[in-house]
RNA sequence: GGGCGCGUAGCUCAGCGGGAGAGCGCUCGCCUCACACGCGAGAGGUCGCUGGUUCGAACCCAGCCGCGCCCACCA
C-alpha cells in the first residue's frame, strides 16, 4: 500500500458517504461502464429499459426502490462479464405535464388557447429542456448504472416514428377505429381518459324519487336517480321484463316532467324488480349502462350537458348552467310540478379521474378506440406458458383475468401535448387518410388536409418502450442485441395500466415478448402506515434520506425492507445499511493496514480458515440465488449478517493475534475474503464497495467491472463449520456463565478443560485461562471446569447453576414426555425420533454433571 | 358483488408442519490497539379468536373477529 493511501485510511474512523459518492461516480461516468456496445446475442446480454419516469416528475420512494432492485441485479451482470444495457428515459406524461406548463401560464395571466396550439407546445418543449433532466440527475445521486450517454424520451424523433407506425399498422389491422361512444370525460383536464384512468370513491349523494306520469292514464312511474339534472336526457323508462306490476305498460309512453316529451316503456333484464319501485329511469347519453340499454333498444341518445361540464341547448330552460347548479334547479321545478316524490341520503361509488382528481362526467362523444381481444389473445398465452414469468405468482392470475375480460381502449386525448394523432381529414371531399408521415394534399380531389386534433393516450406510447428505445421500427443493432429485455420491476398499479400493453405489443410488433420476468414489488408505505402521497404531506423524500445517510445506506435499507407486501418505511433499515457501511469501511482498514502481504488468496493453514472460507462460500451462494429469484430482503439480511457476525463478530477477532504477528496466510485469507465480499454487496452497496476497493493490494479497475464472485464449493468444510460452530457455541456459553455470575469484565478465570482443549481462541475470547489442574471446580460449562477464584462469588455460582439445573429438568421432562408418547416413537420420522433422543441424552449427562 | 392479502417480541417485519427469529428499542457490563454508527451478555411472544386434521400446527383445513388492496354498470 502506498504511503498516501495508508495516511488516508489510518486516522479515518468514520465512512463518510457524501465526500465518496460523487466522486465514485463521476469515475464510473468517465470510463463508460453503463454504456454498452450493441453486440451480442440477447441470451447472453443483459437488458432493462427502466420504467421511464414522468419528464415532470421527482425521484419519488417508489422510485427508488425500484431502481435499487434493477441496479442489483444490472450490476450484478455487469459484473458477472454481460454486456448490460439499462435503458434510461422519461415519458412526456401528456396530462401531468400539461397541467404544469398550463399553471404557470395562468400565473402569468395567460391560457393556452390565447398562446395556440403552435406555440404553447413549444412552450412544454422549453419547459422540458429547463426542467426534464431533474430526474435523470436524482438517478444519479441513487448511483443507478443506467445508460446516461443514451436518454430516450417518447416524444422523440425514433419514438414518434415507431408509435405512428403502431398506429398505422393497427389502423390496418381494423384495430383502431373511431366511433361515438360513452366515454369517461375528465372535467379536469377537459379530455375522455381510459377506464384505468378511473377510480372509484364511495360518496354520499342524495337519491331522488320521481314521478313520471304515463301517458293516457293516472299512473304513474317513479324513477329513482342521484343525478336528477340528466332526466332532462332521459328517453326511456325501463322495467324488468318479468316484473308483473308493470307488464301491462311496456309499449305506453311516459311523458317526461318538465321536458314533455314522449318516452317509451321498455323492458330490459338489466332493471332490477328489488332496487326502489323496479323503474329505471333511461338516459343514454349519461350513463354508461343507460347507453347500453339505449343502443339494445334504439334509443335517442342525448346530451344534454356538455364537455365544458355545463347544460348545452338540449336542457331547455337549464341550458347555460353548470350540472351542479342544474341539479338544484330542476329539483326545485320538479317539487313545484308536484313531481318530487321523496329524497334520501345515498352512498355510493362515484368515478373519479385518477388524473384530474375530477368527478367523471360520462357522456358520448367522438373518439379513437382500439379493439383489444386480438392483441390480449398471444399475451394471454405467452403468460400462460409462462414465456413471462410474473412473481410472486398471485399476480399471473390477476393478470390472465383481466386480460381475459379486456375492453376496447380509448387512446384519444384532447390535449395539446403528445403524438397528434396521425390521421388526415379532407373537408371537400370527406376523404380520411392514416399514415405515418402527412400527405401533403388530399389523393382524391387535391384538396388541403387537416389532422385530427387529439393525441394518443400517454400509455399507448409507453406501451412500446422496451422495443422503441431500442430503435424499432428499424433493425437496429441495439434491437438485435438487447430484445427481448430481461426482465422488469414494477409497482402492481401499473400492471394492466403498463405491463400488459407492454406484453402486447411486444409480441404483437416486437415479434417476441418484451421481457423474460416480471417482478411485482411492494409498495413502500408511510411511517404511519398511510399512503405515502405529496397531497397528504407523507411522503419521504429518498434525496433527503441520500443527503443524510447516504445512497447505499437508502439502497441496503430499501431493499432490506421490501416484501412481496407492502412494508412501512423503516428508518431502523437504512441506519442499519448507513451502519453497515460504517463496519465495511472500519473492517477494511483493520485488513488493509496490517496485512503482510499483497496477495489475495486463500490459504488456510488453521482451522478456523476452513470455517471462514466454507462460510464465505455458501454465502455467495445464498445470496446469489435470492437476488436472481428477486428476494432482495434475504439476500441484503444474509450478506449482512455473514459480514457482521460471522467474519467481523468471529473470524477477525479470532485472527487478531495472528495478523498483528504479520502472518502471510491469514493476512493473504482476508484480502481474498475482503474481495470476495466487496464484490458481493457491490450491486446492493456500490459506493462504499467501490471506495474501499480502491484501497485493496489487488484493485486493477472499477469494482464496477469487477467479476461477480462465483461460489467455489470446494471450499466448503462441513467439517470445519461443525468445529468450529461448536466453539463458538462454548464461548458464548462461557460468556453467559461469567456474566450471570458478575465476574468483573476484565477478570480472566481459571478453568479446567476436561478432555481435548478447547481451541485457543475460546479463552482468550471469553476470558479464561486454562491450566492443568488448579483447585476444585465449581461449575462445569460443556466440557469446561470453572475453577474457584476471589473473582466470583459462591452464592452467585450457586444460584446459577440452580437456575440451569432448572432448565434442564424442563427439557429432561419435555424430551421424556415426547418418547413416551407411543404415537409418536411410532408414528414420527425415524430421525425426528433418534434426533430426540439425542437430545434427552444430552441434557441427562449435563444434569448429572451439575448434581454432582 | 367478486378476487387477493395481512393480523407473530414495545415498534417494523421474517418464518409457513418437527424445540419461536432479525433489526430497532429496552436492561446489565465494557472507551478490549478496525469500528461507542462499537463489543459482550440478557429481558421480552396464550404466533387475532374458535373448532378440526396430524404422533406433532405460528405454519394445513373450516368458521368467526379486525385491517388493507384490486376488480365490478345496480339507478
Amino acid at each position: 500500500m502506498s504511503a498516501t493511501n495508508q495516511e488516508r485510511l489510518e486516522g479515518k474512523t468514520r465512512y463518510e458517504p457524501g465526500e465518496v459518492e460523487r466522486r465514485i461516480f463521476a469515475e464510473w461516468i468517465e470510463a463508460g461502464y453503463f454504456h454498452p456496445q450493441a453486440e451480442g446475442d440477447p441470451a447472453d446480454n443483459y437488458s432493462v429499459a427502466i420504467p421511464p419516469p414522468n419528464v415532470t416528475g421527482a425521484l419519488h420512494m417508489g422510485h427508488a426502490l425500484n431502481g435499487s432492485m434493477q441496479d442489483a441485479l444490472v450490476r450484478m451482470n455487469r459484473m458477472r462479464g454481460r454486456n448490460t444495457l439499462w435503458t434510461l428515459g422519461v415519458d412526456h406524461a401528456g396530462i401531468a405535464t400539461q397541467a404544469v406548463v398550463e399553471k404557470e401560464l395562468v400565473a402569468e395571466g395567460k391560457t393556452r388557447q390565447e398562446l395556440g396550439r403552435e406555440a404553447f407546445v413549444e412552450r412544454v418543449w422549453a419547459w422540458k429542456e429547463e426542467y426534464g433532466s431533474r430526474i435523470v440527475e436524482q438517478y444519479k445521486r441513487l448511483g443507478a448504472s443506467l445508460d446516461y450517454e443514451n436518454e430516450r424520451f417518447t416524444l422523440d424523433e425514433g419514438y414518434v416514428k415507431a408509435v405512428y407506425r403502431v398506429f398505422k399498422q393497427l389502423y390496418d389491422k381494423g384495430y383502431i377505429y373511431r366511433d361515438n361512444y360513452m366515454v369517461n370525460w375528465d372535467p379536469g383536464s377537459h379530455s375522455a381518459i381510459s377506464d384505468l384512468e378511473v377510480e372509484n370513491r364511495e360518496v354520499e349523494d342524495t337519491l331522488y324519487s320521481i314521478d313520471y306520469p304515463v301517458e293516457g292514464s293516472d299512473r304513474v312511474l317513479t324513477v329513482a336517480t342521484v343525478r336528477p339534472e340528466t332526466m332532462l336526457a332521459d328517453t326511456a323508462v325501463a322495467v324488468n321484463p318479468a316484473d308483473e306490476r308493470y307488464a301491462d305498460l311496456v309499449g305506453e309512453h311516459c311523458l317526461l316532467p318538465l321536458v314533455g316529451r314522449r318516452i317509451p316503456v321498455i323492458a330490459d333484464e338489466h332493471v332490477d324488480p328489488e332496487f326502489g319501485t323496479g323503474a329505471l329511469k333511461i338516459t343514454p347519453g349519461h350513463d354508461p349502462n343507460d347507453f347500453e340499454i339505449g343502443r339494445r333498444h334504439g334509443l335517442e341518445e342525448i346530451g344534454a350537458i356538455g364537455p365544458d361540464g355545463r347544460m348545452s341547448e338540449a336542457a331547455g330552460e337549464f341550458a347555460g348552467l353548470g350540472a351542479a347548479e342544474a341539479q338544484g334547479a330542476v329539483v326545485a321545478a320538479l317539487r313545484a310540478a308536484g313531481r318530487l316524490r321523496g329524497e334520501q341520503p345515498y352512498v355510493h361509488s362515484v368515478p373519479f379521474s385518477h388524473r384530474s382528481g375530477a368527478r367523471i362526467e360520462p357522456l358520448i362523444s367522438l373518439q379513437w378506440f382500439c379493439r383489444m381481444d386480438e392483441l390480449a389473445a398471444p399475451a394471454i398465452e405467452v403468460v400462460e406458458r409462462d414465456e413471462v414469468r410474473i412473481t410472486p405468482p398471485q399476480w399471473k392470475r390477476v393478470y390472465l383475468d383481466w386480460m381475459r375480460e379486456i375492453r376496447p381502449w380509448c387512446v384519444s386525448r384532447q390535449l395539446w401535448w403528445g403524438h397528434r394523432i396521425p390521421v388526415w381529414y379532407c373537408d371537400a371531399c370527406e376523404e380520411t387518410y392514416v399514415a405515418e408521415r402527412a400527405p401533403e394534399r388530399c389523393g382524391a380531389c387535391d384538396g388541403p388536409l387537416r389532422q385530427d386534433e387529439d393525441v394518443l393516450d400517454t400509455w399507448f406510447s409507453s406501451a412500446l418502450w422496451p422495443f422503441a428505445t431500442l430503435g424499432w421500427p428499424d433493425d437496429s443493432a441495439e434491437l438485435r442485441a438487447f430484445y427481448p429485455t430481461s426482465f422488469l420491476t414494477t409497482a402492481r398499479e401499473i400492471l394492466f395500466l403498463w405491463v400488459a400493453r407492454m406484453i402486447m405489443t411486444g409480441v404483437e410488433f416486437a415479434g417476441d415478448v418484451p421481457f423474460r420476468d416480471v417482478y411485482v414489488h411492494s409498495v413502500i408505505q408511510a411511517r404511519d402506515g398511510r399512503r405515502m402521497s405529496k397531497s397528504l404531506g407523507t411522503g419521504i423524500d429518498p434525496l433527503d434520506e441520500i443527503d443524510v445517510h447516504g445512497a447505499d445506506a437508502l439502497r441496503f435499507g430499501l431493499l432490506a425492507m421490501s416484501s412481496t407486501q407492502d412494508v412501512r418505511f423503516s428508518d431502523a433499515k437504512v441506519q442499519q445499511g448507513a451502519d453497515l457501511a460504517n463496519k465495511l469501511w472500519n473492517a477494511s482498514r483493520l485488513i488493509l493496514l496490517n496485512v503482510a502481504t499483497v496477495e489475495a488468496a486463500p490459504r488456510p493453514l488453521a482451522i478456523e480458515d476452513r470455517w471462514l472460507l466454507s462460510r464465505l462460500e455458501a454465502t455467495i451462494a445464498s445470496v446469489t440465488a435470492k437476488l436472481e429469484r428477486y428476494d432482495f430482503a434475504h439476500a441484503a439480511a444474509e450478506a449482512y449478517s455473514f459480514f457482521w457476525s460471522e467474519l467481523c463478530d468471529w473470524y477477525l477477532e479470532i485472527v487478531k493475534p495472528r495478523l498483528y504477528e504479520q502472518e502471510e496466510e491469514v493476512s493473504a485469507t482476508l484480502l481474498w475474503t475482503l474481495e470476495r465480499v466487496l464484490a458481493l454487496l457491490h450491486p446492493i452497496m456500490p459506493f462504499v464497495s467501490e471506495e474501499i476497493w480502491s484501497y485493496h493490494p489487488s484493485r486493477q479497475g472499477h469494482l464496477a467491472v469487477h467479476p461477480f464472485p462465483e461460489a467455489d464449493d470446494s471450499l466448503r468444510d462441513p467439517e470445519a463449520e461443525a468445529e468450529i460452530g461448536a466453539a463458538i457455541e462454548l464461548t458464548g456459553r462461557l460468556r453467559a456463565w461469567r456474566d450471570l455470575v458478575e465476574a468483573p469484565a476484565a477478570a480472566v478465570l481459571p478453568a479446567r478443560a476436561e478432555g481435548a482443549p478447547p481451541r485457543e481462541f475460546v479463552g482468550r475470547l471469553a476470558r479464561f485461562e486454562f491450566g492443568e489442574d488448579g483447585g476444585d471446580p465449581v461449575a462445569a460449562v460443556g466440557p469446561v471446569k470453572i475453577l474457584a477464584s476471589a473473582e466470583i462469588g459462591a452464592e452467585a455460582v450457586a444460584a446459577r447453576l440452580e437456575a440451569r439445573r432448572e432448565e434442564l429438568r424442563a427439557e429432561v421432562a419435555r424430551a421424556e414426555g415426547k418418547l413416551g408418547n407411543e404415537k409418536f416413537v411410532g408414528r414420527a420420522p425415524a430421525e425426528v425420533v433418534e434426533e430426540e433422543r439425542r437430545k434427552l441424552e444430552r441434557y441427562r449427562a449435563e444434569l448429572e454433571e451439575l448434581s454432582e
